[in-house]
DNA sequence: GTTTATGCAAATTCTTTGCAATACT
DNA sequence: AGTATTGCAAAGAATTTGCATAAAC
């Protein structure tokens, strides 16, 4: 299966209805190392417009096919989620640890670690995890 | 020694001039049970302009007074640290875990619970941790 | 032909800053 | 007098929506 079907698949599974331009979207996330924000997704496809994209991500987000990461920039930033079904369970470990530097400003993502889960009180029904560490990154860090 | 006093000794620790407006600010944080937001704080502090709330709350966090929390509401709320000093040490416990309803969009914080650390490839260097489970509150559930 | 998706423009919301006036030392 | 703080206004940035056009089914 070549690429192209490869993320068209990830779309339907989601019911998702896998446009020419939500799959542009999609690749784009897929294909980063790091997550992305609205404006980052913006620079990348210059032929779509910004609230096409922010739709395509608020529908993304909603099917559970991304994931929305507070790291603390300003901007809300988006990433694939790791698995292929749509529920919304966070034991999947869909979801890993992010580090943001507040000297560069940007967030790594540490797909090695997953996120934490602690327990919670009885009524707390968990559905999913921001969880962030800020400091200086190592680049940063060897710069001083 | 009074609760007034104890605010100013506060700012105090922190290396803040306790004008009249900061211990106001600082007071309503303070007795709240729930982190606030700056709109949370205008809507409290209705004498106090929204940008000297700003700055406060600004100068707060950078002395340490106070920490923020991206509950991913869309706008950053402010809690005061737990502990009497004032530097960035991730290690003294300040940090505690947060939970934020996507029904009715409090954020609980879930104070005898500290945040989670995990340990971090060499060279990243961490002073602060946003932890914050989404999901749905005990409440909330039990209104469906 | 009806529904769905997209682009453009503009509204909203949240955050931040410039500057003049006031208060403090 | 000189510095620091505050209020008012407005700028900036990020997100979200209304509506008309275009595309898909």
């Amino acid at each position: 299966m070549n690429e192209h079907n490869e993320l068209e698949e990830r779309l339907l599974l989601h019911d998702i209805k896998p446009t020419a331009t939500r799959l542009l979207v999609f690749k784009a996330l897929y294909e980063s190392e790091d997550a992305m924000s609205l404006n980052d997704l913006e620079d990348a496809l210059v032929t779509v417009d910004k609230s096409t994209i922010f739709r395509s991500l608020s529908l993304f987000s909603q099917q559970h096919l991304v994931h929305e990461i507070d790291d603390g920039s300003g901007s809300v930033k988006y990433e694939p989620c790791c698995h292929d079904h749509n529920h919304e369970d966070v034991s999947d470990n869909d979801q890993h640890t992010h580090f943001f530097c507040t000297e560069c400003q940007h967030t790594y993502c540490l797909k090695g670690i997953s996120a934490p889960v602690v327990e919670l009180p009885n009524g707390f029904e968990v559905k999913g995890i921001n969880y962030v560490l800020k400091g200086i990154c190592p680049s940063c860090k060897a710069k001083k």
